[in-house]
DNA sequence: TCAGGCTTTGACAACGATGTCACGATTTGG
DNA sequence: CCAAATCGTGACATCGTTGTCAAAGCCTGA
């Protein structure tokens, strides 16, 4: 009893703007005003089209609008972090979706695993649909490749990692800065023999944070040639072998600084794992859930993921409202948070 | 010096097909051919039309291209999820991704607070840009809004939470089963005063869970008008200060089960703040991070959002390849994970 | 009453790409 | 060596919408 020459009958098609003008009986250009809010229909002629338009679910296609449109806005946004299931990468994520919401402009999201092959794809799969603006965790060592992208005048804002090889506005944290507080802070109670656990070298935020805390260290009389510095710890296994295999070693730290969340999940389970989170110093770079119920308590040195993706929105949006102000540095100071770990002094001697 | 009648200088504008094609000398159709990788170029034309391309930097304009493209696809996805700042949604999200990138797909997502009004504004926001799929944690009692949608051959797979007023793919936890699960573990520790923290009773798997420990409790002697079934506590806060109030109550529960894992963290500092995190035992629903190097560790039923999200994407991957098979509901089992705090026995009497 | 203005509406081209089709050039096979 | 098939290419219409422009209808005021 299935029709054979239709197609599915379960199965119909999308109103486009004609359907509505037929059924609304007026032309496609008052069904474009109507939707479009534009002044000059008779309120009788809007009725008739809203009507239409709510009887046959009709949606208007963004897309094909915005080819025409003159604005030339596809009200999205692209963004790139190393992986959306990092919560600071998710906490700026919701930051920058609640600054995008109310100007009706949807994210795309992307997970990158800091690999700079996926960054080119990622990044043009977006320029491909036409994004109005970019928000990037860099990959890679240089983004000469975004310039032709710039000069268009697309906004692109890097957050967490500063552009190199390429002029772009940049938010991040104040990755030396918080850096140093750490070693200082542990440098106050006595520490002498440190252990530094470092991500991947070729991420520019990794090499500062490196930076921060070892030329602290150094300046503070520590031989930082000494100074173990694992990096290209990009996973908290990886990190809690590395800090093992430390702990195990001849001359194991007294205070360890771990410049990530991943990596200070790692440490911790290390620490734990010999016995040793309560006798050596821990301070890790970003926040961890639970690291106040941890026992000791974790130090952190505290990012502020939302400023971070709340400015860098802000600064793509007054970018599109032509905001023509050259590319500039903003730098989001950090937050030393005591609870316990970093305030374990050195063992006496 | 400037120029006064020409654009600013520093900006140039987005190139099309036609500007390849006149630089490569050729039609736009050719360029076409090249850029899709269709047969039947000469390979001296390929060459000149992918030099042309590459020296002005050219990116298709994938929308323009899906306006005509019979498949009329546009390689992009919408996720729907409470909050994407949410660990449970991150882990969803990223395995939604890592299926989507080998299909060439962008991924939208959008937070919704479980808000219903806000979830009608992103499906609507997202079906105006013609997302080929929907990947949905409603947050309404009822979804018969997206019936044109779904008639119109639109994949739409609900996510943690199943679909009412409509018939539609789901992938969610084994919630009922679960949360009876741990209603078991607390029972078979011979514990008799219970507490429930409940999240919004809107959502449908809040219910659920609730049902699976309150009926699981009834089943086994317990009075459950009894047991303070506390509920619509959406984040840490308020699941703290409800627990605090039960804790000093007349009655304190000798075992808490909190539905969520935000409830979970509060209900973890309720506990450690009134020093009953060695005496009060504890089952949450969903891991969190950090939960085995609390003490106790905590104990939970974890669920499998990788798999969640992996499974939801593979269904709708296969209907956009034609699977018409009818709606399925997929359970996806939990994880009993035992650390501690869920094998702490009621004081003895 | 009628010129001049405003309101309301629609015809048509255009946006950037691809599907269709046709045409000339080249290759193939008998 | 020629008919037929295949290859390489481009002209043109079209997708769903909006900008431009023109026209018809209505009001206003002298």
């Amino acid at each position: 009893m299935t029709s054979l020459s239709k197609p599915d009958p379960g199965t119909s098609a999308r109103p486009t703007m004609r359907q509505v003008a037929e059924l609304a009986g007026v032309a496609v250009k008052t069904v474009s005003r109507v939707i479009n809010g534009e002044p000059n229909v008779a309120p009788a002629t809007a009725r008739r089209v809203l009507d239409a338009a709510r009887s046959l679910d009709y949606q208007p296609d963004l897309h094909a609008g915005n080819l025409r449109r003159s604005d030339r806005r596809t009200r999205t946004l692209g963004l790139l972090v190393s992986s959306v299931d990092n919560p600071f990468a998710g906490a700026v994520h919701r930051a920058i979706e609640d600054a995008a919401v109310g100007r009706g402009v949807a994210v795309f999201a992307s997970s990158l695993d800091d690999d700079p092959d996926r960054e080119r794809e990622a990044v043009a799969a977006f320029l491909r649909r036409r994004v109005d603006g970019l928000i990037l965790t860099t990959a890679s060592a240089n983004q000469a490749y975004l310039e032709p992208e710039l000069r268009r005048g697309t906004p692109i804002v890097f957050i967490d990692r500063e552009p190199s090889g390429v002029e772009a506005d940049s938010v991040a944290s104040d990755n030396f800065g918080g850096a140093a507080r750490a070693a200082e802070h542990l440098l106050a109670r006595g520490h002498r023999r440190f252990a530094y656990l470092g991500d991947l070298h070729s991420i520019q935020t990794a090499r500062e944070r490196r930076r921060g805390f070892l030329d602290t260290l150094g300046g503070n009389g520590i031989p930082v040639d000494d100074v173990p510095a694992i990096q290209d710890l990009h996973d908290p296994e990886r990190a809690r072998q590395a800090l093992l295999r430390l702990l195990d070693g001849p001359n194991p730290p007294t205070a360890v600084f771990s410049s990530q969340n991943r990596v200070t999940v790692g440490a911790l389970h290390a620490l734990r794992q010999r016995g040793h989170h309560r006798d050596t110093a821990l301070v890790g770079f970003d926040d961890v859930e639970l690291a106040d119920l941890l026992e000791p308590g974790v130090t952190v040195v505290a990012q502020h993921p939302e400023d971070i993706g709340r400015i860098a929105a802000e600064r793509v949006f007054a970018k599109l409202d032509g905001d023509a102000s050259p590319p500039q540095r903003v730098v989001v100071s950090t937050t030393l948070i005591t609870r316990g770990s970093g305030e374990i002094p050195p063992p006496a001697v």
